[in-house]
DNA sequence: CTCTTTCTGTTGTAAAAACAACAAATGTAT
DNA sequence: ATACATTTGTTGTTTTTACAACAGAAAGAG
């Protein structure tokens, strides 16, 4: 568990805590390690959490698969990124969405209610954990209103210049790598894959952009 | 401003504190009332905010006008609701949406960094108010995963089916009423409003339910 | 009450997406 | 290197949606 506590201190909800006392604060926020291969659930709909997750290490989706088999992914956790913040209030129901491993990941937990309610040792940090905790559900926030905008699009061209102008302006370049396979995209977006595939067909013939794999390069001179 | 302390004592950002004690803290808190008639913009994107604010009277709805003028209604606003919490963090840019006014309404805008640090002065719910704004926003995260599932729906008829169960559910009953008309039920879902009400049609022609304006009752045997 | 405006349901048409099936390209394991 | 699995692009067909236009119902104003 100590192997993480680098990674711990880059993290949003240790934001401006040292090593040293984030390792003072382990035990006193019952701090545990699992592992996950690659294709495991990490949590599934319906279950009822009370801990506050970080992943130290691999990739995780929020996705949800509906009756019909449709999934639809949600969210893309990377190394450094929590979840589960939106479930410490007592109020809150059981699980949406499952989450799984799209690769072979470590996640740290940490007890929900010791980390809102004051400790009984000496934790100094805690109101600015807190504190970090609820700019990063903020955040949350707003990135799902963010893709709220792209969903409610109409269409799949739209959708997908929605979200790749957006990832642009994200990345602070023309010229961007996405975390998503294709079938990934078109879940990510909610859409059928192969139409997607074919939208993306005619956008790059239309000259709005170009891609490569994951690559994706988008042009201002289009000559449609 | 006092007429709306009662109504402040009932919302979840001032849950557990009572009237005198939220009367004292209105100036603590730079408390300011602003009144808006029905159509008013009350935000406009682009904007920049460091406020929390509260609807003490009327109804708000959080959309977003499209460059070809399609409109989405993200949220509704009703009184006692707070918005604007996503946008105290330091670091929150600019507002990605409109917030109007769809009837004569009154606000409440209370200093967000003021409400994020401890004040001088004895305010001794201070934390408890912390904790409720983080609930708050934790709740309106659950919101908007759940409202990414109805848009992830494929089809205008699996939208309708997703968002009316879930408010079945919500509202404990097969038979309810929706806050929304039908041009703001297909923004809010992100339809075609003449195709929305034909699929009703269909819907209801099946047996699925049966509806009149805005009231809603769903049927367990659908001849389909 | 009458006039006007807004809201809702209906229909036909054009456009777009979902679906299915397949081939080419790429990646992985042995 | 070969065999196998996965990913991606392409095409044709079917289904669904968006769009436009309109008529009846309901609501609101004078």
């Amino acid at each position: 568990m100590k192997t993480y506590i680098p990674v711990l201190e880059k993290t949003r909800i240790f934001a401006g805590v040292s090593e040293e006392d984030i390792f003072s604060m382990l035990s006193c926020l019952d701090a545990r390690l699992c592992i996950y291969k690659k294709g495991a659930y990490v949590l599934r709909q319906g279950e009822r959490i009370s801990d506050l997750m970080v992943l130290v290490d691999g990739t995780l989706h929020i996705q949800r698969d509906d009756y019909w088999g449709n999934r639809s992914i949600l969210e893309q956790i990377a190394a450094g990124e929590m979840f589960g913040e939106a479930y410490l209030s007592p109020e809150s129901d059981v699980l949406l969405n499952d989450v799984i491993a799209v690769e072979n990941s470590a996640v740290m937990l940490f007890n929900g209610k010791k980390l809102l309610t004051t400790c009984p040792s000496a934790c100094r940090f805690h109101s600015r954990i807190v504190q970090n905790i609820f700019f990063a559900v903020s955040e949350k926030n707003r990135k799902l209103v963010q893709k709220l905008g792209h969903m409610s699009r109409r269409s799949t061209r739209e959708k997908l210049l929605s979200y790749l102008s957006e990832e642009a302006v994200r990345q602070g370049s023309p010229r961007f790598s996405i975390p998503f396979n294709r079938q990934q995209l078109a879940d990510f977006l909610s859409v059928d894959r192969s139409a997607m595939s074919n939208e993306l067909g005619k956008l790059r013939d239309a000259g709005f952009l170009k891609f490569d794999k994951n690559y994706f390069e988008l042009v201002k001179e289009s000559r449609a």
